[in-house]
DNA sequence: CGCTTTTTTGACCGGTTTCAACACGGGTGG
DNA sequence: CCACCCGTGTTGAAACCGGTCAAAAAAGCG
């Protein structure tokens, strides 16, 4: 009796792929999944790059970006956990992505993807889903970089980071930046000295703390609420209140 | 014999669509459309309304909005003649939409183009890539929003208003611009105080003229590949040299 | 322990915002 | 017909924010 998965495929967790799919359909699409590890600052494709694959984040952050007119990088996008890339129905890459951390993928090729798609209607719609979700993300992410200051997108930034995947503890969230303060100034269209400086001016006013230890790159969000109400007005003295802020996380989930 | 199209219905010029399609299904899909006209500044739907219909722009400006949560309301895009509004596969409105100006659409109920999907698959995937340029677009407005200044976003927005379906003229373009100098602000994410400074130091530099008429949103474009410049790079003494730019108008453009 | 790279901090400058006043046009009603 | 008013658009002056330049501090790395 032959195994079911590849040695290195990887089981497709996602909901709403599940679903639309027969058993076979399933094992058949996990059976030519590949799962591929990358380290921080890896390649994964280039802007330009014929599509092969559908990617779907297994764990790490991925960081999108693309080339500026101007020559410049600017990253774009990010996508954590359980994101899927969906390269369906492009012929080339609209942007280069990278490893911004150690990364874990779920590679499916197209092929796969679009036999599977003649065979069950329901999941092009799922596709087509992500795709849109993509989409509103980008509407959400402009949203909040135009009227926004650099302390409130630089606190969007970390209250992103302290909502997707990342250690939680008693009250507060503990996590590792994925990016650089240049890529992190890249994303949010101000400069790595800005960012600096807001990040101090946060850590000031407590919203934030940042372990003298080794890293630059730990930060301890001691109350999440008080992060999302700066992340929405600037500075509000009193001990938070609560909030129901729409996240607006600019990346794609899969459906 | 039985009339073809009611007798408020409209022809579907697309031709991603129509190529898709069949005669027959081709009449019942402008069979079930109607022609539906609003005066400038009624509301078309709401954000958050059950969606119910996809538009195709068949004359004037619409314009989608958002609210922001802080409480104000934004402009998010634009659509122009024979752009499509794709509301498929979203059950609800993540955005307003209202006239800009006098505005004639075409209305189709979800439920026609849904079961015409079932019978002709390629039609999902017109639909899919027709969201998806709406996407690319989305991206395209992140980066021309971010580094850019004033002035070049002024330019830009500009460019897009003498670019899309306006009265041309030898040579130049004069146009009527579809937005109040509050709601251009809000689109590019500035005051109103700046777009009519920028304004007005185009029109010092003889990028565009304002005639001093009645409507203060008369404008006229001498050199489009004068405008294009500007747009680009910040002013360019010379009488323009031919530009080939990325257009990246924030639109969705039916397939 | 030196070296490089990244991050932080400071001083300065320019563009935008903000606040405020004014101009223009189109209504309304006397 | 004109005075008045209100909404929209323009213009001016000062404050602020973020960018740029420069340098110091901290962290990674051999």
């Amino acid at each position: 009796m032959q195994k079911v998965h590849g040695h290195n495929a990887c089981p497709i967790r996602q909901r709403g792929i599940r679903t639309v799919l027969t058993e076979d359909q399933l094992r058949k699409l996990e059976g030519a999944s590949r799962r591929k590890s990358f380290k921080a600052g890896e390649l994964i494709f280039m802007e330009g790059d014929i599509t092969t694959h559908s990617f779907i984040v297994l764990s790490g952050v991925l960081k999108l970006t693309k080339i500026h007119p101007d020559g410049e990088r600017h990253v774009i996008g990010l996508m954590f956990p359980d994101d899927l890339l969906c390269g369906v129905f492009k012929s080339h890459q609209t942007c280069s992505a990278e490893a911004a951390t150690d990364l874990e993928l779920c590679a499916i090729p197209l092929e796969t993807l679009s036999s599977l798609t003649a065979e069950a209607p329901g999941l092009e719609r799922v596709l087509f889903r992500a795709a849109l979700s993509e989409l509103e993300g980008g509407h959400d992410w402009i949203l909040l970089l135009r009227g926004c200051s650099a302390y409130q997108r630089v606190a969007g930034f970390l209250r992103l980071l302290a909502k997707r995947g990342l250690q939680e503890e008693l009250g507060g969230v503990r996590f590792t930046l994925p990016l650089s303060r240049a890529e992190i100034a890249s994303f949010l269209g101000i400069t790595i000295e800005t960012v600096s400086r807001q990040m101090t001016l946060m850590k000031k006013r407590g919203v934030i703390e940042l372990p003298v230890s080794r890293d630059s790159r730990e930060v301890i969000v001691p109350n999440l609420a008080l992060l999302a109400a700066h992340a929405e007005r600037e500075q509000l003295g009193g001990t938070a209140g609560a909030f129901g802020g729409s996240a607006g996380a600019y990346s794609m989930e899969a459906a």
